[in-house]
DNA sequence: AGCGTCACCCGGACGC
DNA sequence: TGCGTCCGGGTGACGC
């Protein structure tokens, strides 16, 4: 993000051709440059009429034609906005989408193969796969009945095809149920009423009925049923 | 180079 | 009740 004044000098008078996605970002596509947006936890990203006042937790807002705003608000301030003509440099790193065909059963098991990290972590890292984030790692792991201190160059041809399925499955879910509101910040989802171990932790795993633990792995609360997700040697 | 760890941020939840 | 502390998410910076 430039400073504000470069910020407004260079949109000034820029239209935008076509919104798209890559991973968790949103790809505003302009005349001259990219107008990238990153939610984060607490962001949001919406259109107003320019003469509704500002919310509290506005952090940009950009003016339109027609009397509209394009406003992002961001209560916790981890969004992120980018204007640059090199999107390449914040997307360049990514890893194949999810939902993408490069992404196959083949590719995950050879992927994970390629290095000897635990489970979590590495499906956590945008660069080896780019749109998972806690709450899909920890469902998916859980219908793949894979620990999630697990070791990727251990998971076998049959565990990975698993994977790659659950891992289609409940991004699909979520994105059928629009996300999931687990705090005020997050609204609008139904996705949190239908978690499997996500932030049940003590509650009954919806398959063998073994209470749910959570644990820690690489700083992030993480939710396993020790019963379906055995971790092996 | 590649991986693990930490800081960032804030309002709500919790404990005293 | 009020105050302090902790928590959680995703990612870039940092360090080993």
């Amino acid at each position: 993000m430039p400073s504000p004044k470069k910020f407004k000098e260079q949109i000034r008078g820029e239209k935008i051709i076509e919104v798209t996605r890559r991973a968790k970002y949103f790809i505003l596509q302009l005349s001259n440059y990219q107008l990238l947006v990153h939610l984060r936890m607490s962001g949001d990203l919406y259109i107003i009429n320019s003469s509704e006042k500002p919310e509290k937790h506005d952090r940009l807002i950009i003016k339109l034609s027609g009397n509209k705003s394009l406003v992002f608000n961001d209560t916790r301030k981890f969004g992120r906005v980018w204007l640059t003509a090199n999107p390449d440099e914040i997307l360049g790193k990514l890893g194949p989408e999810p939902l993408g065909k490069e992404f196959t059963p083949q590719w995950l098991f050879t992927s994970l193969h390629k290095k000897h990290r635990q489970l979590k972590p590495i499906l956590l890292d945008q660069t080896f796969l780019a749109g998972l984030g806690n709450i899909y790692t920890d469902e998916a792991l859980h219908i793949a009945r894979l620990h999630p201190l697990g070791i990727s160059d251990s998971v076998s041809q049959k565990q990975a095809k698993v994977l790659h399925e659950a891992i289609r499955k409940v991004l699909k879910e979520g994105i059928r149920r629009n996300g999931a509101s687990i705090d005020w910040v997050y609204r609008g989802g139904e996705f949190q009423n239908y978690f499997r171990v996500y932030d049940r932790e003590g509650e009954p795993c919806i398959v063998c009925g073994t209470p749910i633990q959570r644990l820690v792995v690489g700083q992030r609360g993480t939710h396993v049923c020790p019963e379906c997700q055995k971790l092996t040697r």
